[in-house]
RNA sequence: CGGCUCGUAGCUCAGCUGGUAGAGCACGGGACUCUUAAUCCUGGGGUCCAGGGUUCGAAUCCCUGCGAGCCGGCCA
């Protein structure tokens, strides 16, 4: 069953469903958290379509402790406001941001925008300041029994007799981080600020009594995480799997929604890693790809695509190579075309694809993702036309845009992750690999030599012809012909379109390349022929499809062998058949002209 | 050590409530061609991790083992 499906069938009989997701500010997020972000958006476009009343949250944790500090930032300013919340922490000077946790919440929020997910925003902060869970706090700090045993039950974390599920804000050095409730009566908690509480900050060693109500406290993650449930009505929210193991958070929010606000936990969606090359990427270590990397990479919908047709419970291992992206893009586009053009799909193809493709509704044609990198790699080069001819129509509104970001991705991937070996580049000595090459291959670069130096017309059409024209008189077939081009220019086998290339590298240059590697005339005449037998063969098969003239055999004899040399024509185009034996070439001529029958 | 998830063609994966396996890519062959992941036909390929159990019958359910990934103080 398709899993948006599975998640529809789970759900409870509600007048409105509330999806929550939530990120805690406290760097910069790193590509994995955008899978929930993209499941719960799925969940509710698709529960909207079906009809549904209901409401995407999102919310930022930003009265969290800040528990580290992000690879971006400079370790000795911020060294000091570990522990505080980090609505509290400020922003990087200049950037204009008022506080730490808007600097990196305002980002991610963009990349909402970016990629089509439509989640109403909201921030912790406030409504721990406007009293919002005042209630929540009393319900909690009056059951701290409750909540002390179900830790104990679920994950078998021991808690003091005299711990509560608050932290308080310290009045004196303002860190959240530090600070343990030591008793309750009923209005006021006194709290003290621990030195040694956690290893990645430093309390003051403050004892206060306060008022935990009004953002003077706030729930420990667990317990907040239930309380949200019931104040918010959460009926549907995910998590990721280092939540969701035996014993862990979400099994302890699951009790404390249950046992002590009687509410039943929303849905859950296990979902698991989005892993990048293989690792898991971690926002804390400063590397790996961020969210905002990806989000400037892939287009919205084949991000999407990627997060959506892959079930939740599988783990997503996005390489940035180009065979897995090309294969990731086209995959896309398939689904896309066989939609546009009416072919069947499955019905769970078509949501996905619907979900995916939110920003353009009409049909358009696309460009392959290996081709435009190549095409960018090329001076001079108008992709948009290239387009056109291609399409052999001029570009509608949206398939321009969507070719704009389709070149955005490419020339992303080719400043960030392309290995050295995928890129073009003209090779300014003779590459190495050019001694791979076979005797006729180089005998065809010389030949080539020589009829571009002759042409009048040095153009990209013109080049291109005359490759095709030097290829059939080798004779060599194109596909070894343009290699060995290819070979001798870009130490590769393959590259952009052979005419346009050598179009635009300056032709003394071309010719003196082309003529670098001298070869061997008996190995290039022995290797370009075929024998008699072989011959025979050829000819019963092509008989119907080439035509012969009389004058059209040429004989000699060269290195104690005879040769005969045979143009045909096929298709309008004349081609280069060589036949070598061992008699002398009058009398291979005649066996050849007895297999053709003519005299 | 305990828990969770997973282990299906070379690769990435589909296979809902059990009836002896599929797709895409890759590979082989053919057609076609002014090559550009070309395209179009076509073919080969799997003891469904191993062993046991339930069943007339299991990739599909149960147990065990092996292997992989993740979680397992606090924080989130």
């Amino acid at each position: 069953m398709f899993w948006l499906d599975e998640i529809l069938s789970k759900l409870p009989e509600k007048e409105q469903h509330i999806i929550n997701d939530a990120k805690s500010p406290s760097g910069p997020p790193h590509v994995g958290s955008l899978r929930g972000v993209l499941i719960h958006d799925a969940v509710y476009k698709y529960l909207k379509e079906k009809g549904y009343n209901v409401r995407y949250i999102f919310g930022s944790d930003d009265y969290d402790p800040m528990d580290e500090i992000a690879g971006t930032l400079p370790r000795e300013i911020y060294e000091q406001y570990l522990g505080k919340p980090l609505a509290h922490v400020p922003a990087p000077e200049g950037s204009g941001f008022e506080d730490l946790a808007m600097y990196f919440i305002s980002d991610f929020f963009k990349i909402f925008d970016q990629l089509g997910v439509e989640a109403e925003k909201y921030y912790m902060r406030d409504y721990y300041k406007n009293g919002f869970f005042n209630e929540a706090i009393e319900t909690v700090l009056d059951n701290a029994d409750v909540i002390r045993e179900i830790y104990l039950k679920v994950s078998g974390a021991k808690r003091p007799d005299n711990w509560y599920p608050i932290q308080v804000v310290c009045e004196k050095c303002g860190k959240i981080g530090t600070t343990e409730v030591i008793d309750w009566d009923g209005k006021e908690v006194t709290y003290v600020c621990k030195e040694d509480k956690v290893t990645w900050a430093k309390g003051c060693g403050h004892v206060g009594k306060i008022s935990p109500f009004n953002g003077n406290a706030k729930m420990p993650y667990k317990v907040e995480w239930a309380a949200k449930w019931k104040y918010f009505g959460v009926t549907i929210e995910g998590a990721g799997k280092d939540h969701n193991t035996k014993g862990g958070s979400r099994d302890i929010a699951n009790a404390i929604s249950r046992q002590v606000f009687g509410y039943e936990p929303p849905v859950n969606i296990p979902y698991e890693f989005f892993l990048v090359g293989g690792a898991k990427m971690s926002s804390s270590k400063g590397r790996g790809a961020t969210a905002r990397a990806m989000a400037d990479f892939l287009p919205p919908e084949i991000l999407r695509y990627l997060m959506l047709y892959t079930h939740p419970k599988r783990k997503v291992n996005f390489e940035p190579s180009e065979k897995y992206i090309t294969k990731l893009f086209n995959a896309f586009d398939k689904l896309h075309e066989r939609i546009i053009n009416g072919e069947p799909v499955e019905d769970w193809e078509r949501s996905v694809y619907k979900l995916s493709q939110i920003f353009y509704h009409e049909p358009y044609r696309v460009l392959d993702f290996s081709l435009i990198t190549t095409m960018i790699q090329l001076p001079y080069i108008d992709i948009y036309k290239e387009a056109e001819k291609r399409f052999g129509s001029p570009l509608t509104e949206t398939e321009r845009k969507v070719l704009e970001s389709r070149i955005k991705a490419a020339r992303y991937w080719l400043e960030n992750f392309a290995p050295e070996e995928d890129k073009y580049q003209l090779q300014q000595t003779l590459p190495e690999k050019a001694r791979e090459l076979t005797q006729v291959q180089i005998a065809f670069l010389n030949k080539l030599a020589d009829k571009l130096e002759a042409l009048d017309d040095y153009n990209e059409d013109t080049i291109q012809s005359t490759i095709f024209e030097v290829a059939r008189f080798t004779p060599i077939d194109g596909k070894t012909a343009f290699q060995a081009i290819y070979t001798v220019f870009l130490g590769k086998n393959n590259g952009p379109k052979a005419g346009r290339l050598l179009a635009y590298i300056d032709k003394d240059f071309v010719l003196k390349r082309l003529r670098e590697l001298s070869f061997d005339e008996k190995e290039f005449l022995e290797q370009s022929s075929l024998d008699l037998e072989q011959f025979e063969q050829w000819w019963q098969k092509n008989k119907d499809k080439v035509q012969i003239q009389s004058d059209s055999l040429k004989a000699y004899d060269k290195f104690d062998k005879g040769f005969v040399e045979l143009i045909y024509i096929k298709k309008d185009k004349p081609h280069l058949l060589r036949i070598t034996g061992s008699d002398n070439s009058q009398e291979l001529l005649q066996k050849v002209k007895q297999i053709i029958n003519i005299d």
